[in-house]
DNA sequence: GCACCTATCTGAACGGCGTCAAGATCAATC
DNA sequence: GATTGATCTTGACGCCGTTCAGATAGGTGC
């Protein structure tokens, strides 16, 4: 009986406050940046006061890692997209680090949430993680296909944690704004993202083992 | 072991402040990790007054830079002694890739605020600048000595970049405490950082070149 | 030797933060 | 229709970064 807004979005009680806290610290992401992400702003945003969200979250680490489960899904959605849509055996691996990078480019507020708050537990992050369909085993899957039984296991773990790394580095130091000059002179955003993966042994497949 | 020195490094009206914050920092970063640094805690450790700092810096974020640039400098003693020990042409990239994990595996702490405060602002971290003697450059002269005058100057920039972003996600992945079964099957820490580190092209001399 | 100047440091305060305990509110159940 | 238990608010605590007025003292010109 507030606003006209708000009877939508909070039924009574307040409905569901646990997605809208998750959804209001994305649009505090988006909009501001990780600085601006307090738990006092999301309560705000949420319209409701800063010791609700304690209902719902043990502490501010939870509602973080709720928030990074959905960056995960993301873009385990979007690796899934590249993988399906590249053309032969032998571009797999190139679109679907593309395709990593490129969401770290599109959300990074959200891409940098999704590790610090793995980083403060000294844990894997969600998508590194060994379940069924993570993002990891979606390329190490991806690794065993390409390479072919003749290729050792350990290879295939070793292929793609270095592919991992190499992506989650790019990932990183695409959000510097200082290789404008080398970008243009490659022919823009995503030649550059090719061209650095292009030095990268494993997302050639002719050179994935290491014989 | 704290007490003692105090007299030393306060000759008076504090004598030089500026290095006895920057230390306290990297004393509280070294023994209570990066979410314990705040400005009043290095100010406690330095034992004046939470208001002193802002004499010498003109905020926290300028105090990290003082304390990243110090990491700056003791990384790029690292790369360099692992460049001079390195014994041939072909394990030169490969050692100081070696020694620069090593180093973030030996200062996490330290490591990350290099990069922290950097992104904070959204510039490359001071390692990783055009500088005469910065870090990366190092790596890209040996980049040039090794490839030879044939390999044009842009994919010498692209595999430098290439090997500073796996290196770089090699060094946030390490730290993950998950690799553990897998270091071990290698015969430990080190093993694991060339196994990587040997499915990425660019660490291996004769797959400089990209074509 | 003295007075002034300036850099340095302190003390107290402001607003914002994460978190918690006590009390209000209300849907559901008996 | 009273009880219960989950949900939300109010108000408080201690910590944070930062600012500002005032204390302190080393340096400089007389």
């Amino acid at each position: 009986m507030r606003e006209a807004a708000v009877v939508e979005t909070r039924p009574y009680h307040h409905g569901d406050l646990r997605r809208a806290l998750v959804e209001a610290a994305r649009r505090i992401l988006e909009g501001e940046g990780p600085t601006a992400l307090s738990l006092r702003a999301v309560a705000r945003e949420a319209g409701v006061s800063p010791a609700a969200p304690y209902h719902h979250f043990k502490d501010k680490g939870e509602l973080l890692d709720a928030v990074a489960h959905v960056g995960w899904d993301m873009l385990g959605d979007s690796m899934t997209g590249a993988k399906q849509r590249a053309a032969d055996l032998g571009s797999l691996m190139t679109e679907i680090g593309v395709s990593y990078v490129q969401f770290s480019q599109q959300h990074p507020a959200l891409y940098r949430v999704m590790y610090d708050c793995s980083r403060d537990k000294d844990e894997l992050p969600e998508g590194m993680q060994d379940n069924e369909d993570s993002a990891y085993c979606l390329v190490r899957e991806t690794f065993r296909k390409v390479a072919g039984p003749d290729v050792p296991i350990v290879d295939i773990e070793l292929a793609t944690i270095a592919a991992w790394c190499a992506a989650h580095g790019l990932a990183e130091m695409s959000t510097f704004k200082q290789f404008e000059g080398l970008k243009a002179g490659l022919g823009g955003e995503e030649a550059f993202l090719r061209g650095v993966l292009g030095h990268l042994g494993m997302f050639q497949p002719s050179r994935l083992s290491r014989d």
